[in-house]
DNA sequence: CTGTGCTGTATTATCGTTAATACTACGAAG
DNA sequence: CTTCGTAGTATTAACGATAATACAGCACAG
């Protein structure tokens, strides 16, 4: 902490008036005239006078900060959303307390507890598994303003977020359109992993009429971008016919992207890529990608909205809320716009 | 803040214990016996008491909290530094106050007056403009522990940041070295802006005797991808006979590669690529890029072994110290690694 | 048997602010 | 000429922790 910083006392000595004049006055209030308060303004300036907000935090019991905990930051994604939330928050007179769980559970739990201590007003939080959010449940219950930026219906939690399996029904149906039969899948749910873009890929084969094939759906170990390079390796191992891959994100797909570059496998040509999340660089990628649009200025302003809402709720909290926000497809040069040949 | 969190009070009362014995107790003094230290830290635990590190901030007189000031998280420099930063703070048990100046000097301003309002322990800065930083300086002189991540080694506050001059003059000299006579430099230095990377570019060409021509430098309006995609149009309108481009950034580079790509030149057959900062989607792109590697770990790291140092020095701060970091080049497809004919 | 030191605990002050309440002077009303 | 309201300011008590000091009770040395 910065050495000998002026305090409401110093100014109330060389001016002559009390503590609480002092504060009074420049908090601007009316009982306080206005000669006064210029002298004691004055003198704050000279002084150059900061409010500590440590102080001020603790006799009015909030600290004006919230924080977020992201799994990790350098998911383009997550760091659009960063920005955004650092940016809305601040215009609300709220500082952002950052934290990244590297997607480790203890850590995530740990930074909850951190941001408890620092008595942080709410919490916004990227879990790092779908299914163990027990910890956060009971962040909630002990009345805590907390919300999730992915959740299910039936989370216990307040939740705003995207519409995977509608995104992931959107673009997988989009394909189909295009006259792409055979649709791979690059997903790496598994554990952690919601099924949501699963389930959206499927509902939208069984709407076209189209089988699962589980030989078109590949795992790769994380979401960058070499995981795409090693999945579309893989897939081509299969022999599977693909004529398009819809890859969960875009990291991957533009994974998929440089393998094609390397093979000299023509994109859209050969294999359409359709991406999710709808990164920078997917727009600006050597063949622009087609995406899911993430549209994090809604997302994060809905749930800043929600979270500040449930710190202002006096008593009780009202029973959690999930809102999902149905995402637009960005369509680009990575899938053609024509009807492709079988 | 959450309603109702437990107090040390709540605990005295429980177990019949002072306040004071509850504190020592729960901080693990040799001064209570076992046995009481066992009966509070049951009831605390049974309370779920998590100690108000707001009070604590209060009579401590520090806050273990760090602000961490970027001009753009979305740089994805930025975006690694932001993350690097806060693992490694949130090892040594300080908290990372986030903040982005938007480019906006005013807002930078105003965000180290959040902070130090917030009585932030220290501030790591990447000020938005390499030139004015009197309010960094104020800052230094209030005896304020601040560090930049960029820095004149003359600036008179203590920064620690990579070497641009001798990173431009390296990727330069590489180029040169692989045949190259045209080399064009985009960079959007102009009034922001370091002439760093302007002069290390210029240092090599005289190295190597060749000419500096001003029509193959291009000012590209920002640093992000499509501005790179016009600089390389505009360049080529130039016809200055370029066969190498020497981007300021990677964001650049890609754009570059991307309207190579539209344009069917060949890279690295008919125009090399160099980058700098070496971010991830650089080793990832169609065509993998070379660059000036922004070595993050060593810069963040040194940078809060500073901050620390001062947060840490009693009384007057020492004299303030620019530490450079000479970077190390990382050398893809993007450029080709044999003598090219002229 | 008294003083001394130690062990365990309690009391009190403090950090810098806000909030509730208390005073003091003065002008107006009865 | 008292009373009362009010404008301006001061006093006191929080907020939840730590730190310095005080105070018992007991063991032990002289």
């Amino acid at each position: 902490m910065a050495k000998s910083a002026a305090r409401l006392k110093d100014i109330a000595e060389l001016s002559g008036f009390s503590v609480n004049t002092v504060s009074l006055a420049l908090r601007g209030s009316p009982r306080i005239p206005d000669e006064t308060r210029r002298q004691i303004a004055e003198i704050a300036e000279k002084l150059n006078y900061l409010p500590n907000q440590v102080a001020k935090s603790l006799v009015m019991q909030e600290t004006r900060s919230i924080g977020l905990i992201l799994t990790d930051i350098t998911n383009p994604v997550l760091t659009a959303v960063a920005q955004a939330v650092e940016l809305e928050l601040s215009r609300r007179g709220y500082i952002t307390l950052f934290a990244t769980s590297n997607n480790q559970i203890d850590l995530e739990r740990k930074m909850i507890e951190t941001f408890r201590q620092r008595r942080a007003d709410g919490m916004l939080i990227f879990p790092c598994n779908h299914r163990e959010i027990d910890h956060i449940r009971q962040l909630r219950a002990r009345n805590y303003p907390v919300v999730m930026l992915v959740g299910d219906p039936d989370a216990g939690v307040d939740a705003v977020c995207m519409d995977e399996r509608a995104g992931a029904f959107k673009a997988t149906s989009y394909l189909i359109g295009n006259g792409h039969r055979r649709i791979a899948l690059f997903h790496s749910g598994g554990e952690y992993g919601n099924q949501e873009k699963l389930d959206g890929y499927k509902m939208a084969l069984a709407a076209a009429g189209l089988p699962y094939d589980r030989d078109l759906f590949v795992v790769p170990r994380g979401h960058d971008v070499r995981n795409g390079y090693w999945a579309m390796e893989t897939l081509l191992s299969r022999n599977t016919g693909a004529t398009a891959v819809f890859c969960a994100n875009d990291s991957l797909a533009l994974g998929v992207l440089r393998f094609c570059t390397v093979r000299g496998i023509s994109v859209p040509g050969d294999l359409a890529i359709f991406g999710f999340d709808n990164i920078v660089f997917a727009e600006h990628a050597a063949i622009a990608l087609s995406s899911v649009n993430y549209d994090i200025e809604a997302i994060t302003g809905l749930a800043i909205e929600r979270v500040i809402g449930l710190i202002n709720a006096k008593g009780e909290l009202p029973a959690p809320r999930v809102t999902q926000v149905e995402p637009e497809l960005v369509i680009r040069e990575s899938t053609a716009d024509h009807q492709r040949p079988l």
